[in-house]
DNA sequence: CCTGTATTATACATACATGAACGACTCGGA
DNA sequence: TCCGAGTCGTTCATGTATGTATAATACAGG
């Protein structure tokens, strides 16, 4: 008589709240990038290409950011309408178009890197040290 | 797009671990649910509907699920496209518009649920007892 | 040299989320 | 009774994500 079964499925689900925690933390992160104009697809694709120290293919910007190529045709079209990427042919390859980094594009990915070390900081505080340890342990079996 | 490492030294940060494994684990509910023509979203309403046993005003809706409001307007839409929902007119208030589990809607709540109830059993199966337990109270941390 | 196959970026349709603006409606006072 | 403030759902613009299709290019083998 209980759709309970079906409907709720109250505390078993750490999947559940994996998830609603990842929307807090995720808000969190956005909320102090949007300060800077910045968002989290742009500062991981700034980040990707700031770690990579060259300009990459969009092919390989979608490998890093694990996302498919069309997704990154329009998160670059907003990039370099932004004035923090352009786009430049590649010599080796003319059917590739590679992302690179301007200075304002630098600039900007270590501001959002600043604002997000902060904000984990933060969240660190509402852990304490053995609760983070498990956090991370218990993290690491979804890979 | 998701994503791993973000930051210059990332490998410490317990909040993009979370977000990634918020990834995996979304990813593996929204596949499961893909099956029946189901997405997060849809079987979220869902049940927030079947949960509370009557139609629920839009902006009921909303705040359950915690969103703005326009995105129950084109959730709804799509819901109601599928004939898992219908929207009846509130008599008690005329501005309002409730959304009422259609039979077919409260048949495929119940696949949803069975479907992510299994999805969340082969997870588990990644985490030790322990592990587990560890989790959920890190987690509830972030509220 | 051609030709088939793979890969590149892009265009397009769609799904899901936000926020701003808007018309319709409710309701507490003046 | 009217009026202003607030709430309702919708529409629109935009950002982020997917998948499909397509044109240009690369490249291996015949």
């Amino acid at each position: 008589m209980n759709d309970s079964e079906t409907t709720t499925r109250p505390a078993a689900h750490f999947s559940l709240a994996l998830l609603h925690a990842a929307q807090n933390v995720g808000d969190r992160l956005e909320g102090a990038l949007n300060e800077l104009g910045l968002s989290m697809a742009k500062q991981s694709a700034l980040t990707q290409l700031a770690e990579a120290g060259e300009p990459l293919t969009l092919s390989e910007l979608a490998s890093r950011l694990s996302c498919v190529r069309s997704n990154i045709t329009q998160l670059v079209d907003r990039l370099e309408g932004d004035g923090l990427v352009r786009r430049v042919d590649d010599p080796q390859d003319r059917r590739s178009v590679r992302a690179e980094l301007t200075q304002v594009g630098m600039e900007k990915q270590r501001a959002g890197a600043r604002a997000m070390a902060s904000v984990q900081d933060e969240l660190s505080k509402l852990l304490s040290g053995t609760d983070m340890s498990a956090l991370e342990n218990a993290l690491e079996a979804f890979g």
